[in-house]
DNA sequence: CGACGGAATTGACTTTCGTCAAGGCGCGGG
DNA sequence: CCCGCGCCTTGACGAAAGTCAATTCCGTCG
């Protein structure tokens, strides 16, 4: 993939004129990790952040106790540690590949002086963090009231896509990422699939669920 | 309290130079909000954000079932409702006076107007907001990962003043407030800080906790 | 001063969810 | 073809924390 096909990919490049293409192209470049590398880790020196092209990246850190902990899952068209560039030196979490892919690689300080002279690129990058914030407020008031079948019904209502009338979630990476994505483990989470599925509201697929009744799914979601 | 000394106090406006003090101060106003009358109602148009000069805010959400949900308290310094004006058109969250108050009203349209001429002030905000989501970050971390114990421990060294080797956490707000805070209610919060007090960790006091024994409490937090 | 009302506390009970341990399933390598 | 290794599932159990209900505390107002 060339760089002005990446950054029709992006959201943040989508819009600029062949001008400001130009000075973008200046300071990023392409990668394609391979599965299972690091972007960057934890306590790293942050010079640049990344837009996903293909692929899943992980962000992750790790708690004092050993474990996991997933911050999100990143697929085409997200924007991975935008935070590191502004105000910190270092980046605060590991970010992984969790299979191959391909990613744009963007030169913090050249990209700050990029933001200097093209205002409208602020206001976009404003844009992004907004709605970034906003989900992580409505994770929070997730995780604090409700219980697991509530959030599991809700991420599968969030991330589902409709083709031809048949509600499919994908879930392109394993039952216990998912269990961490939820904020729980991965024996709660396969007991409450059973319970889903035992009631019909959901069937398993490859690399998915199919949800063919919608309507219970929201029922759990407020319950 | 006049316009020009309103702005020294808000980090986002507090290095501007005169000549960009005069703009801002244009698309500004002081209001002084009495307690429980609202900044705004979820679901109004967002024609402004505040800034909070005096008092404390309370941003929250009803939920479907009828409870109240905080997401986050203000105090003087910060910055509310700043997300409304680029992506949104409409509140996401609701905003209470919890005690007699002053603010910044700051006109959005104006204001992005302004960030159009003024670079700097972009990436300004962008920091705020990048402290702002890493903030939640660790919110989320903390629900999902962590007991009422590490949690409230974790909350009272976060907010602690330390005042002549005395470390003090302020609390100018009702138990049942900071227990929605912690992602808990007021009955396992009252638990659990008869707990701490009787292990000697902390002492209540009017407004506040002193915390005598700040290594007992960081040993609760990593738990 | 005494009564009221909201906030906070306490206790008993229940639910949810995580922990631990065992077993099944699928897949790749020898 | 069989073995081993992850991943996932299942069951039994216990701990954490929420619910419900009763009581105490405390500031306010008559």
């Amino acid at each position: 993939m060339d760089t002005a096909e990446a950054l029709d990919r992006i959201f943040l490049f989508d819009t600029l004129d062949n001008a400001q293409r130009r000075m973008v192209a200046e300071c990023v470049t392409v990668c394609t990790p391979e599965k299972g590398s690091h972007l960057y880790f934890e306590g790293d020196a942050a010079h640049a952040f990344y837009a996903v092209l293909e692929g899943q990246f992980k962000v992750y850190r790790v708690t004092p106790g050993g474990d996991e902990f997933i911050v999100h899952i990143q697929q085409e068209g997200d924007v991975i540690a935008e935070a590191a560039m502004f105000d910190v030196k270092t980046y605060p979490a590991s970010c992984i590949a969790m299979t191959d892919g391909s990613v744009l690689r963007i030169d913090s300080r050249s990209f700050v002086a990029l933001l200097l002279a093209e205002p409208l690129l602020s206001l976009r990058i404003l844009h992004a963090y907004s709605r970034r914030l906003r989900s992580f407020v409505s994770a929070l008031e997730d995780l604090s009231r409700r219980d697991v079948k509530a959030r599991l019904a809700n991420y599968l209502l969030r991330n589902a896509e409709d083709s031809a009338g048949i509600l499919f979630c994908p879930v392109p990476f394993s039952k216990r990422e998912l269990a961490t994505l939820l904020g729980t483990i991965p024996e709660t989470l396969s007991r409450t699939l059973r319970e889903f599925k035992s009631h019909g509201v959901i069937e398993e697929r490859r690399n998915g669920f199919l949800l063919p009744d919608a309507h219970a799914l929201r029922a759990y979601c407020s319950e």
